[in-house]
DNA sequence: CTTGTTGTAGGACAGTCGTCCTATCGAGGA
DNA sequence: TCCTCGATAGGACGACTGTCCTACAACAAG
């Protein structure tokens, strides 16, 4: 059962391990930004990997969340792919500033040798998976998992460059060529099912 | 005048900030990879961001060292470029472990807010102006700086999820995709002069 | 009213951090 | 021989880290 205190402090660790990264993230910063004291703070988790643990916890419920969300929006599988590949826009202000949460966090824990790692790639695992579902529902289904990898390593570079760079009309112009791209491999669809 | 140690510490911190991350990556470390005491290394490098400034330089210099190395080895611009793409399997094993040093070093600095931050762009920028280079060189001058950042996103794209989910295969036919890319832009000069 | 549980606070603990200071070493010039 | 000066060593410093312990307040169960 979690409290409300729990939840709060699993939001601003979620955003500080964001903004600042995990390791430059200490447990004054989070319990900081809750005001709340450490000693109440070691009541509700009891070290840093516990809090990371529940982070990527909220991260992966919040993605799901998303992408149920984009599926009550768009009823096609293009349409719903459509609406990851926009994500580069949609969060282009925070990308700008501290890239892809799920990408800068996967990196850090891969150079800290952290547990937690295979927890923060099945973060990615989510969008995979549901790529490839949409693909396979586009009547790709053969190169399906094939084809979501190359999405998610679109918007893993348009986002690392995003990050250095910040340049928005790149980021621009890279999502109408992926969209283009996009649109080839359902059109197929539509030319052998008229 | 670089001292032999000063040069030692430079190529053990680079080696480490590589690996562990620059914030997680303690004087200590270095002094103890160096097997110097860490008086000396106040010597050399009074704080730490001058020695991530030095590394950073030395990045930089052995980038063009290696952009010098494809210049010799490939007369045309294509093969140039063939050999950025290849950059992520010729380094596949260290991408694999620790990701991009480019990427990584530059997501980093970011969440620090680091001053550092403009010259380890200045890193990326050294690929990007010399892939501009070579695609007009190829004969597409209007657009050599679009194409320089397609190639720049795709190898970051492709080095994170190899990072991430340490899927060789998925390299491989990433970059055999994006040569066959290259070659659509290579023919088309080829058609224009026969 | 007593007892026990739970949330909160504040501080103790040993360790590490970046930084800085001082002392010693060794070679080269006067 | 003495002096100088860069290279090296070793430790001191205050601040901060993750972790842990104890004390108190609120409240429900008995």
């Amino acid at each position: 059962m979690p409290t409300a205190t729990r939840q709060r402090i699993i939001e601003a660790a979620d955003d500080l391990f964001y903004r600042r990264g995990f390791d430059h993230t200490s447990f004054a910063d989070i319990a900081g930004e809750v005001h709340i004291s450490r000693g109440n703070f070691y009541h509700h988790f009891r070290t840093k990997d516990e809090i990371l643990a529940a982070v990527i916890e909220a991260r992966q419920a919040s993605t799901r969340a998303m992408i149920r969300l984009w599926e009550d929006q768009e009823p096609t599988p293009e349409g719903r792919i459509r609406c990851f590949i926009r994500i580069v826009i949609t969060n282009g202000a925070l990308i700008e500033r501290y890239g892809c949460p799920v990408g800068t966090l996967t990196s850090e824990l891969a150079k800290l040798d952290h547990p937690c790692m295979e927890q923060a790639r099945s973060v990615f695992s989510v969008f995979r998976d549901w790529l490839t579902e949409q693909f396979t529902a586009l009547g790709h289904k053969d190169q399906a998992d094939e084809l979501a990898m190359r999405v998610l390593a679109f918007s893993q570079g348009v986002a690392t460059l995003h990050n250095a760079f910040g340049d928005e009309a790149f980021v621009q112009r890279e999502v109408g060529s992926m969209e283009q791209w996009l649109s080839t491999y359902s059109e197929h669809l539509k030319r052998k099912e008229p």
